[in-house]
DNA sequence: CTGAAACATGAATCATTTGTCATATTGAGC
DNA sequence: GCTCAATATGACAAATGATTCATGTTTCAG
């Protein structure tokens, strides 16, 4: 068992409040300089100037760039989470919460797009991180479909199949519509998606 | 204008058999060490070895590394498109064209799984590259749901929401059916996913 | 055959950055 | 107001890995 009143773990929880604040700010500055740069254009100097602080003071609280990286994966995956189910929460039955949650991403995609590029680059950054990102969402995703079948509001079908489609629309509607047009009219993409998804393609 | 027969341009076309043969080689290599290892750990060093060339002969053919891996996502790009429009060549109507270029897209990604991480790692590294793929790939989606819309063949809506919708959808059902899992049932996840493309989630 | 262009080599260069460390400073609890 | 743990500093050692270059080898048109 590690020592930590000898050799104190870098990366452990600051122990005041002077120490939280560095903290969050160095997260906040990653946030801003990785989500903009770039992971690999990212570098320590680049966060810490832009957090205010020294080099050195970053390895008191995180082992390395690889670690806020993945605090900050951390943090988007619960944030969008939760934001979601704030946003879906009191809907009438299940296809309107898929509505809104839709809606509700796009627009939060828009606020933080920042917070959304590290997700996404993730994928090679932080593989592991990723995919438990997207499959705590799918999981979520596909017992409520289960749920809203059993209730008889969507139609018998594969839930994990249909959440991971959903999931793949929404992250790239926000790509498209939320990241590169900044202008784009979410409300009308919606209505589109769910045109479709609501009453198929077919004639 | 530069004077191409003293300043030999780096990345010029090779002009010889064994020249064009030893840039295959490298691309060949850096599909597999990019594709595997990421753009950023994956070094010059490592593709040069894999190639069985010596790292000078790397900048014969290519500028840096960032030149061999937008070749790349091209080649990635046209094979793609190339390998859809084979596959979708003689449906007899534009929603089986969509079912079996689906289909034929989790093939394309499970056979090649290299190539399709590169193109999701041009998100970060050759950002302009990779909404081009996609940008290019839409248009095309887009005009053929505004022709079937016009044959009458699927229920008029924005083509373009839909587009982005359903190529998003096949981006993560591959990742999910065609990466982190090798022996789903890709016929079954097709066939759901066309289950609600084609009649819709409403009972 | 032959010479010039094309191609190949790999050691050396060079720029960049991470992570460390010896040395301050701060502030909470006594 | 002292003391010690916590926090902060910034210069620097060490590693890394992309790119260059001076020199050799191969190819092929004429």
């Amino acid at each position: 068992m590690p020592d930590a009143s000898t050799s104190r773990q870098p990366s452990a929880r600051p122990r005041t409040r002077r120490g939280q604040d560095t903290r969050d700010a160095i997260l906040r500055a990653a946030e801003v300089v990785i989500g903009e740069t770039g992971f690999a254009a990212a570098s320590i100097a680049d966060i810490t100037r832009k957090a205010g602080i020294a080099q050195g003071t970053f390895y008191i609280y995180f082992q390395s760039k690889d670690e806020v990286f993945r605090e900050l994966v951390l943090e988007m995956s619960r944030l969008t989470r939760a934001f979601l189910t704030e946003a879906t929460a009191d809907a009438p039955d299940r296809l309107t919460a898929e509505r809104r949650g839709l809606r509700a991403f796009l627009a939060f995609v828009a606020e933080r797009p920042a917070l959304y590029n590290i997700v996404m680059e993730a994928r090679s950054v932080a593989p592991d991180a990723y995919r438990a990102h997207y499959t705590t969402f799918a999981k979520g995703y596909a017992q409520n479909l289960v749920a809203a079948e059993r209730e008889g509001e969507v139609r018998p079908g594969d839930a994990e199949v249909r959440a991971w489609a959903l999931m793949g629309l929404a992250v790239i509607l926000g790509e498209r519509f939320a990241i590169w047009e900044t202008d784009a009219d979410l409300d009308h993409v919606v209505d589109q998606v769910f045109d479709m998804l609501e009453r198929g393609l077919k004639p």
